[in-house]
Order: C-alpha cells, then structure tokens, then sequence
RNA sequence: GUCCCCAUCGUCUAGAGGCCUAGGACAUCGGCCUUUCACGCUGGUAACACGGGUUCGAAUCCCGUUGGGGACGCCA
C-alpha cells in the first residue's frame, strides 16, 4: 500500500511549531516509506482569512526543507495572490488542493448524504442557536444543537446548513496509531454542521471527502480532534468509504503547560530564523517533542535523512511535552558547530558586515565554537568592527591588578608588541609569554589586562587571535588607549 | 457540567512483568583541560502522582482517586 499523508492547515493567522511538526511527522512517514506527502489548504472559514497566511505557510515549509508532493503550484497560489516561489511548478493530479476551489465536490457529496436520510437542511439562526447554547449551559446542561430542524424536511434555501444527522445512541470505538483501541459509549455530539449557509462546508465535511477523494492513507492530526473523530467515522461510514489510519498526535504545551497556540505563547517560524535558529536544528529538536527513537537507542541528533530512516509511528508518544527553548539553543549550538568554514560564513554573513574579511576569516572558527545562535555572531567580533570600543573597564581590577599594575602591563606589552616584527598567532603568544617572564608580572595580571585593552570584554574568543584578527596598527592604539582610561576609572 | 486523552528527574524521554540500586539528553551544581569565555572530558543533585488489586515478582497489567490537558461553534 501506498501511504499518502497530508498537512491541511487553515489560513487562519501564522502557524506555530505545534502544526510543522504534524506537518513534519506526516513528511517523515511518507518519504519514509516512498509514499506521497501533501498540502491541503482548509481555506472554508471565509471570516478568518488571513491574507499572506498561505504564503507564509509554503515559505516555512520549505524554510524547514519538508517539500511536498503535491500541493498547491505556483499557479494556483499566483491565481489567489499567495505566490512563492518555493511551490513547485507543477504537482499532484487530485486537486485543486485549495478547498475553497473545491466547493462543487462538498455539494454534491451533501445532496448524497440528504437524499439518503442521512443529512438535512436545518433554518435555526445562529442567533437563536447561540441564546439557546447559553441557557443550556445556565442549566448546567450539555450544550448543543436541540435538533429542531431534524424532522422539518427542509428544502434548499438561501439561509440554511446541512446537519449530519447523528444516530441517537452512539457506541463505536476506533483504532489510534498513538494511543490504540479508543471507545466511545454515547459521546456528547449534536448534529453537526457540515454545509454552512455561504455554501463552504466545515472541516468535519471537508477533510473526509478529501481525505478519500486524495487518498490519504495516514490522517495525523493533533489530539483536539478526538473528540469530534466519531463525527468522521460515521461521515466515512455514511458515504460508505474505507476509513484511513487515524494519527492524533499530543500536544506541543507551553511554558505553563497548556496547549501552544497562536494567542498563547508561540512563536512564528520566522522568529526564529531571525533568532538565528538553524532550520536543521528546530526540525531536529521539535521532532523529539512527542517521538523518540526508542528500544534502547538513545540517539538524539539526526540528520534529515536519519529522520526519514528512523521515524515510527511506534515511537511517538501519547502525553504532550513541552517546548524547551534551552534545548533548542543547545541543539543549534550543535548544528552550528557541525558547519564548514564555508558553509558557517555564508550564514553570518549578514552579521559580519562591518567585519574586514581577512579578520574575519581568521575570527570565525573560535566564534563558530562559541555561540549557540546567529546573532551571538554580533558580540563576538564587536571589537574587530568598532572604532570606538566600549571596554568593561571593572573587569581589570581585583586584588592582584591595580591602577600601577594595570598601566605597566599596557606599557610593557606596547613596547614588546612593537618589537614584533612580523604578528602571528605564534608570534604574538611568545611575545606575551615574554613579557611575563621578563617582567615579574603574573599571567593572571597579564592577560586580563590585555583582553580588555584589545577586545573590551572579559569573555573573547582566544586573544593571540584576536589580536592577530585585530592587527598590530590597531592593537598597538588601543593599548595606547588604556592609560588614561585606567587613570580615569572610577569604582 | 458532560465526554475524551494523558501521568517516569525542573524539561524532553528510555522502559512492552524479573535485565531497574530506573538509563540517556537539556538545564543545574562540582572537577579536569585552559590566558578569559566556549568546546571537550568527567563526577554529582534530581523522577516511577496516590491508593487498592492481579502476580512468586509491577514503573510496566486492572480498578479507583488526584492532578493536568483537550473537546463540547454556520472555527479549524
């Protein structure tokens, strides 16, 4: 069997990391097993539209390198003012997968399932809907439409839905990938909508015909959907289709531990691009929210293909978790760490602007070492940049360097920087190494001093390096620089 | 309120009845390396929510309690 899986999100707003890694997941499965992944736009909520939000959604997934097989083209997004040009020009043979282009199939799916019994037209205004949820819920009774239209026999009107009509005891029970035999015995679900009055069918509708009409063999959803899964089973059953496997997926849950969504505590993808998070890492860190590799395997860093190789639905887990930005630095410190020299620079680029190329390039293997994001890229180099440096003066003094001392060693260290005659890593070690032995001061008192004279702060990257980074003109300013900084240093 | 799901270190997890004195990772604390910071290496603190069963034996199976989450829309 061909598995063929599919990310349906709406339009609705941005979506967070919770519903990439659905997206992820469902990827891993397909590619995993030569299958086919797709994108399915759920564009039926007209009010809740957001304009940009498809792209945004082609952009991110292409951003976190999960491509799909088929999905909206380039075309279809440019008919519909969402172009990127990260769609592919041409994909999949079941579309439109826009369901918004699709509204003809719902309809004529509905009439179906209305002149089988199985659904009617239903005129109560969402008003009248809405005053009877509220008293039903003063009464401390379950809310939920009183079924009023049921038996009206309604013809097509301009101001009706069709309800599917549900039986009055329901008792079914349904197999889930994650969490296994899941049995309902009279769940509390009223006829629900599935034809809105502007002619758009809800989600409960809509996913189940495309589901079946995309063969879609794997539907992997997050876990807010097992409620209303009755709902789908019986739409299945009522058309008379096989059902898929269904995936409900737990929760990626805030700080708090509550659900994350886009009014609580998550972030858009492209937060955290400018955070300098490395796609790579954020699909490798989110695939481990909710999945491990399991049976003793205690690997935790995969490359993309590892990924394909090693997902499971085996290894997915039932709880929800929650979302650790600590862990997530880590792992991009990992990634980082991983890069070619080649590779590294064309990613700080935009960072290393005002950065002189050759001290750049002499600069960027311990800065590589020693960040865990992009912009930490900023902090690093700041000395090789700025003409002005702002030093940590405070960091000079303790009980081993005072003024005197602190001044010596800048004097000292000018005199024999000078004396060098050609600045290397090695020449430049030396020459401090020198100093010390022929001066009577002590590294301690050496070092620290220098640092802040050449890089103004306390944490740099090695400083024979940095200095060679820096160049002997420079350095030799900026040691001249100190006395009277020293001389004006308050505490 | 009703229904559904969930429950191992602070966090993510391993664990499918004896391999568990509960393993790993992040975070945290300490040591080593070292001119600082970082990397790396190394050691430590730290968990089976509770109560009943079942069993020779339970983190693992069953029931209940508690706690958390989710759903109950002409939203998805």
């Amino acid at each position: 069997m061909t598995v063929r899986t599919r990310f349906a999100p709406s339009p609705t707003g941005f979506q967070h990391i919770g519903g990439f890694r659905t997206a992820m997941y469902a990827w891993l499965l397909a590619k995993q097993n030569g299958g086919q992944f797709l994108l399915r736009i759920e564009d039926t909520d007209r009010e809740r539209l957001v304009p940009g939000a498809i792209k945004y959604l082609v952009d991110s997934l292409h951003w976190l390198g999960i491509d799909y097989d088929e999905g909206p083209n380039q075309a279809d997004l440019k008919a519909i003012n969402e172009f990127s040009e990260f769609a592919p020009v041409e994909a999949g043979k079941v579309g439109p997968y826009i369901q918004s282009e699709r509204l003809s199939l719902y309809q004529k799916e509905v009439e179906r399932l209305i002149s089988e019994g199985k659904a009617y037209r239903c005129d109560c205004s969402s008003e009248r809907l809405e005053i009877e949820r509220l008293e039903q819920m003063a009464r401390r009774e379950r809310p939920g439409y009183s079924g009023y239209c049921r038996t009206r026999n309604l013809p097509a009107g301009a101001k009706t839905v069709v309800r599917f009509r549900l039986p009055d005891q329901i008792k079914l029970s349904m197999n889930d990938a994650v969490r296994g035999v899941i049995t309902w015995d009279n769940p509390p679900l009223r006829d629900p909508v599935i034809l809105k009055s502007d002619g758009f069918p809800t989600y409960h509708l809509a996913s189940v015909v495309d589901d079946h009409y995309m063969g879609i063999t794997h539907v992997l959803r997050g876990e807010e959907w097992l409620p209303t899964t009755p709902i789908h089973i019986l739409l299945y059953e009522a058309f008379g289709w096989e059902k898929p496997v269904f995936v409900h997926l737990s929760h990626i849950l805030g700080p708090d531990g509550k659900k994350l969504s886009k009014r609580h505590g998550a972030d858009a993808l492209t937060q955290y691009e400018e955070q300098g998070i490395l796609p790579e890492a954020l699909l490798n860190y989110v695939s481990l929210i909710g999945w491990s590799v399991g049976s003793g395997d205690e690997q935790e860093v995969f490359t993309r293909d590892e990924l394909i190789q090693k997902f499971s639905l085996d290894g997915l887990n039932s709880s929800g978790g929650v979302f650790d930005p600590a862990k997530l630095q880590w792992m991009n410190g990992v990634y980082l760490r991983s890069l070619s020299s080649e590779k590294f620079t064309e990613l700080a680029n935009k960072y290393i602007t005002s950065c002189p190329a050759k001290s750049w390039e002499i600069i960027a293997p311990h800065v590589q070492e020693r960040i865990k994001t992009l912009p930490e890229i900023i902090e690093n180099i700041e000395f090789l940049c700025l003409n002005d440096l702002p030093r940590e003066m405070n960091a000079i003094f303790n009980k081993n360097v005072n003024k005197e001392i602190a001044k010596q060693v800048v004097e000292v260290v000018a005199q024999k920087f000078s004396s060098v005659a050609v600045f290397t890593v090695d020449s430049i070690h030396k020459a401090l190494e020198e100093v010390v032995a022929e001066s009577g001061l002590k590294t301690g008192q050496v070092f620290p001093v220098v640092r802040i004279a050449v890089t103004g702060k306390k944490a740099t990257p090695p400083l024979s390096e940095s200095i060679l980074a820096l160049g002997k003109e420079k350095t030799l300013q900026r040691l001249a620089e100190m006395p009277a900084l020293i001389e004006a240093y308050q505490e």
